[in-house]
DNA sequence: AGCGTTTGTTGACAGATGCTCAACTGGCCA
DNA sequence: TGGCCAGTTGAGCATCTGTCAACAAACGCT
């Protein structure tokens, strides 16, 4: 089999072992009978499981947030809140692999962590764009990029029988108008 | 040496150890070393790594965050300003504790997940008591776990060289109170 | 005092896992 | 035909988690 297509093959199947068990529970062992091959080849494309984790979480990061685009819309409003319910339907339509992408940008390597602060620092300017706030400074950048984790979180607890859907992305959109216009 | 003598002992060297490396890094070998006793001995008292990681970041989480307490103040802003000083504070003084602490967050165990997040829990009420919002339904509370993770980021990747901390400090207490104005 | 029980402790071992090395296979081109 | 190179592998090493059986000292009971 041709390297890249066996890479592919390795990380899709990764990528599918993480979204049952946390990293560190995920034996290279696994991906590699799942795979059909041996161990060893898996360190010939990979030389570490770090390696092959941080390009599952790449992976990853960009299969998930590639429909992240900034919309069409008239006015900046629609616009943010279009992209927000974008958002929340994909984190509900994909849990479990949104919650595999966050549990990692916490636990082992560093290079995986950094991997997730480069992709929320990727999505920022969509953010500010949409919004059409040309004024991006320092602080406008790290507002939106707490405002953005912190909206994370939030779709991820949200429970939609205490709280509906409307209500939530109502909220979360005026949230980032009301922290950039402190 | 007594039973929780020793137990203290462990937790605290497991902690100091979790400040320099990543949870899957720290080889109980070195824990068990570094209190001069056998890794036997360390099994004993935790049965699984698990137990002691979890042991740990309970331990490291009551003790980070036990100075959070509700200020006295005149004003609702007054006393969630200081709670948010404080907050900066504390992030400053204990960075690599506290980074190690939000890593845990992410990684591994499931327990260490469900506590951080028992945690988190735990402050929201203390953040709503200090904005005087006795209106705590379910979106309330979501909003401003949302929000403490949001500022948690926030903090942490804040550079002082391009936001003066006064700046920072009035972002986030202005930015509670929005977010509940909502 | 003697004896059993509990408590703190250990060395040796088993099983799993990350990682290395030397070698084999099959296709491709000179 | 023969050599080269990419893809592939089995055997082995080191490290780490977790188990087992046993030892030593302290404590209580007769």
């Amino acid at each position: 089999m041709p390297a890249d297509e066996r890479r592919r093959q390795l990380v899709e199947i990764g990528w599918r072992l993480l979204q049952s068990r946390p990293i560190h529970e995920m034996a290279l062992d696994e991906v590699a009978a799942e795979a059909g091959i041996s161990r060893t080849l898996l360190f010939h494309y990979f030389p570490t499981k770090g390696d092959f984790y941080a390009a599952v979480v790449q992976s990853a990061g960009e299969h998930l947030l590639r429909p992240v685009v900034t919309p069409e819309g008239a006015s900046a409003e629609e616009r943010v809140r279009t992209l927000v319910e974008g958002f929340v339907r994909l984190v509900e339509r994909n849990r479990s692999s949104y919650t595999a992408l966050v549990r990692a940008a916490g636990g082992g390597d560093q290079r995986v962590v950094d991997l997730i602060g480069e992709i929320r620092d990727s999505l920022v300017p969509k953010w500010l764009a949409a919004a059409e706030w040309t004024d991006d400074d320092a602080l406008a950048r790290l507002v939106v990029r707490g405002w953005l984790v912190g909206m994370e979180e939030t779709v991820l607890a949200w429970d939609p029988r205490t709280v509906r859907r409307e209500q939530l992305v109502q909220h979360l959109t005026r949230s980032l108008f009301a922290e950039l216009a402190l």
